[in-house]
DNA sequence: AATCGTTCCTGATAGC
DNA sequence: TGCTATCAGGAACGAT
């Protein structure tokens, strides 16, 4: 599933590999994966037009064209970005295609069609992306920031870190693995976290999201980059997937239990 | 404010 | 062997 290293490692590969690209033709082959505008005016509205910047949000993808407009991508489960060249056969779950001169494609692929995409003036109109937290690798997400944002919340860390509204971009997988590193139980309730506790995981959320940029990101389950290539950051999970196996700290075996309705992994003997 | 269930979708897996 | 039932999972939504 992409999260935000993912999401940030598609969004560097397409600025690489399409900036300044100009879109010749739109297929789609799936709808309802256009949430608006309408499909034929999403299709219109992309033609002809260049791709100019790219950006990422959470785990939105913005990419700006150079009629104004905004091409918003979110992933969801399966979403992949591929670019390739247009001999290449289609896939079963290929569910939109951008044509470019020089015959090439860039594909939207989604096995299980969550995924969603906007054509619009601006991100903010977005309601996922205008009610986002902020960014945790960004500037101003300082440790006093965490601290002020925690103190109020009484919901288990946990789910509360994947929650988007709360931070931008954290996922299942880096939940899991900050709070290993941290040390930190995925039940505490949030307002109960020691100061230094907060500190730890402050700093652990952000290494670890900057490591696995690093990677590439982790290819659970499908993820793939632009080139269609795995993530190397799977290798560096020391919890997540590792249900019954040994803690890389302890050695005794990664528990995995349901919070709020997300498959955790911790270790119960390390995390506290 | 927090929590729960439901929805979307399909490949993989378990059970018979 | 081959069928069927169950499940995971990001995020929105409504209900409690």
């Amino acid at each position: 599933m992409p999260e935000l290293p993912e999401v940030e490692t598609i969004i560097r590969d397409l600025e690489k590999k399409v900036k300044g690209k100009k879109i010749k033709e739109v297929i789609i082959k799936e709808r309802k994966l256009i949430k608006s505008p309408p499909p034929e005016k999403f299709k219109k509205g992309l033609q002809g037009r260049k791709l100019i910047a790219f950006e990422r949000r959470g785990k939105f993808l913005i990419i700006s064209l150079d009629s104004g407009k905004k091409l918003v991508i979110h992933l969801k489960l399966t979403g992949m970005l591929i670019h390739c060249p247009e001999s290449r056969p289609l896939l079963n779950h290929t569910r939109i295609i951008f044509l470019f001169p020089g015959k090439t494609h860039l594909r939207f692929n989604d096995l299980r069609k969550f995924g969603e995409l906007y054509l619009v003036d601006s991100e903010e109109r977005i309601k996922g992306i205008k009610k986002l937290g902020p960014e945790p690798l960004g500037k101003k997400f300082s440790l006093s920031l965490f601290q002020e944002m925690l103190s109020q919340k009484k919901t288990k860390i946990k789910p509360l870190l994947m929650d988007q509204k709360f931070l931008a971009g954290i996922g299942n997988i880096y939940a899991s693995e900050s709070l290993y590193k941290a040390k930190i139980h995925p039940q505490r309730a949030a307002s109960a976290l020691t100061k230094e506790e907060v500190g730890k995981l402050y700093k652990s959320l952000r290494e670890i999201l900057k490591e696995a940029i690093k990677y590439r990101g982790s290819s659970v389950d499908s993820y793939r980059d632009v080139g269609g290539k795995k993530g190397d950051y799977e290798a560096c999970l020391k919890v997540y997937g590792r249900k019954g196996k040994p803690c890389y700290n302890c050695g005794k075996p990664v528990k995995r239990i349901e919070l709020g309705g997300r498959g955790t992994f911790f270790c119960p003997n390390c995390q506290r």
